[in-house]
DNA sequence: TATAATGCTACTTATTTAGTAGCAAACTAT
DNA sequence: ATAGTTTGCTACTAAATAAGTAGCATTATA
C-alpha cells in the first residue's frame, strides 16, 4: 500500500492534485480518527489502539507509517504526536465538528 | 454495508459521536471525491464515474445510496447534486484546498 | 530478577473495492 | 416506427484492504 502524497505533475498547474492526494490519504479508514485522537494528546501504540476502538495492530502500524511519511505525525518520547503540519490540518478540519452537529440535527428531523 | 450516521446514544452527551460518523462516512473511498465533483456541477451516473477516474459502477452505486441516505446528495433532473447540507459540508472542507497546497510545499522541501 | 507493559510482526479470515459484462428503459436520429 | 445510442443501473468474480489473533523481543517496573 503506497502512501498518497501530492505530486508536481505540471509545475504551475497542480491545482486540485494536492487535494486529491489529501482525499485519498484521509479517505482511508482510521486516518482521520488517528489524527483526531493525536490532536487531543500524544499516545503510545497501544494507547492509540485503545482510543480507536481496538483497531487491529497491523492496520494501525501501516497507518503510522503512512502518516509519518506524509509528515503529519512523528514518534517522540511521549509517543506518537502531530507535527506542525498535522496540527494545521486539524485546525482546518476543526469546523467539521460544528458541521457534524448540524448534520445530526438535520437528520433527526 | 451500512451507512454511518450520527446517533443519539445519550442525549446531551453526543459530543464527538457525530464527527466520528462523519469520519467514518468521509473515510470511505470515493465519498469525499464524489462530493467534491458534485460541488463543481451536477453529474449523471456515468458522468460522475468518468470524473472519478472510471470508478467501478458497483461502488459508485453503493456510494450514491449512502450519500443519499445521509442527505448529502439527491437525484434531480440534472443528475445527482448536493443538498444544502452537502453544500455546507463542502464549504467547511474548502480550507482543505489551501492546506493541501501548503502540505505539498512542505513535503517538497 | 521476575513481571508486566510496549511496539511491533506474521499469519489467516472477513470485508471492501475494482473490473467486466450486460440488460432494461429512456432518448435520438432516420 | 424503429434502429441505434446513451443512461442507470445489477450481477458476478477478482483483487486489495482491513480485522482478528497469536506471539515475540525489548524496555520499563516491582
Amino acid at each position: 500500500m503506497t502512501t498518497p502524497l501530492p505530486k508536481n505533475p505540471v509545475r504551475g498547474s497542480q491545482t486540485g492534485i494536492a487535494i486529491m492526494a489529501a482525499f485519498d490519504l484521509l479517505g482511508r479508514k482510521w486516518n482521520m480518527r488517528i489524527l483526531w485522537e493525536l490532536n487531543q494528546t500524544p499516545l503510545s501504540f497501544r494507547g492509540l489502539q485503545e482510543k480507536c476502538d481496538g483497531m487491529s495492530p497491523s492496520v494501525l502500524n501501516s497507518r503510522i507509517k503512512q502518516l509519518t511519511e506524509a509528515k503529519l505525525i512523528f514518534t517522540s518520547q511521549d509517543g506518537y504526536q502531530l507535527t506542525e503540519l498535522g496540527k494545521s490540518l486539524m485546525v482546518t478540519l476543526d469546523p467539521l465538528r460544528v458541521w457534524s452537529a448540524e448534520w445530526e440535527a438535520q437528520l433527526a428531523k
